[in-house]
DNA sequence: GGCCAGGACACCA
DNA sequence: TGGTGTCATGGC
């Protein structure tokens, strides 16, 4: 069996006993919505654009500003003043440039009601992780998420190096495992809730679930 | 008080 | 193509 299929079987085994509901599961979500948006997957999109380089509790308080405002549509995010959003979404970080590009997203998604990859890439302020967060979990594509977390654990592991080019690690992992939106979402969720409780100083901890996977310290 | 968090982009050599 | 600076808040 390849690695990368391995450490997915892994994450399943052991974070499943922890949560035996599944993973975080949202009104049919895996991505964590509660806002109450409209259309629902829109909170997805939001929050995708919003957790840029920010921790996701900074992410909650801005969607819970959101809401509490009455901002869930797409049309109210396109409509409202730039001014007036940047100060609900403050709490996420860099609030200027993302209220900017915030809006100009919703009001791409009110003039395409379907779009492509390449499309998302053109907009100012989504990259290709941004980009294949909406596409997999809003969208329900097939494509896999690369972020950090999965480079992180992925290179500690040796299973990458950490260098490559987003596109190739991001192939490697479509390749590797089953293709198909749900359990690339599933094994995303794995990656995220694994990386939230494992491997953040120390390279690998003695606890850690993917340790027979694992060949640091053997290389 | 410093470090870090589920990036993206402009600028420069 | 690769390295660096910038954007900014909030929790630990």
């Amino acid at each position: 069996m390849n690695q990368i299929k391995n450490t997915y079987k892994l994450l399943k085994k052991h974070y499943s006993k922890q949560h035996p509901k599944g993973w975080i599961k949202t009104k049919g979500s895996i991505w964590p919505i509660s806002h109450n948006f409209d259309p629902p997957q829109f909170e997805i999109v939001v929050g995708a654009l919003l957790t840029q380089n920010t921790n996701w509790g900074n992410v909650e308080k801005a969607l819970k500003n959101l809401a509490d405002a009455n901002i869930r549509s797409v049309e109210a995010i396109a409509n409202i003043k730039t001014t007036k959003l940047e100060q609900l979404i403050r709490p996420s970080g860099f609030y200027k440039q993302k209220a900017k590009r915030l809006k100009a997203l919703a009001k791409f998604i009110l003039e395409n009601k379907n779009f492509t990859r390449e499309q998302l890439l053109s907009l100012n302020g989504i990259g290709k992780e941004t980009a294949d967060s909406i596409l997999n979990y809003a969208c329900n594509k097939p494509v896999f998420v690369i972020d950090a977390y999965t480079k992180r654990i992925f290179s500690r592991l040796g299973i990458i190096s950490g260098n490559e080019d987003y596109d190739e690690i991001r192939q490697l992992f479509e390749t590797s495992i089953k293709k198909g939106t749900k359990l690339f979402q599933e094994f995303h969720a794995l990656i995220v809730e694994h990386a939230k409780v494992h491997c953040r100083k120390q390279p690998v901890c003695e606890k850690c679930p993917l340790l027979e996977v694992c060949d640091y310290g053997r290389k």
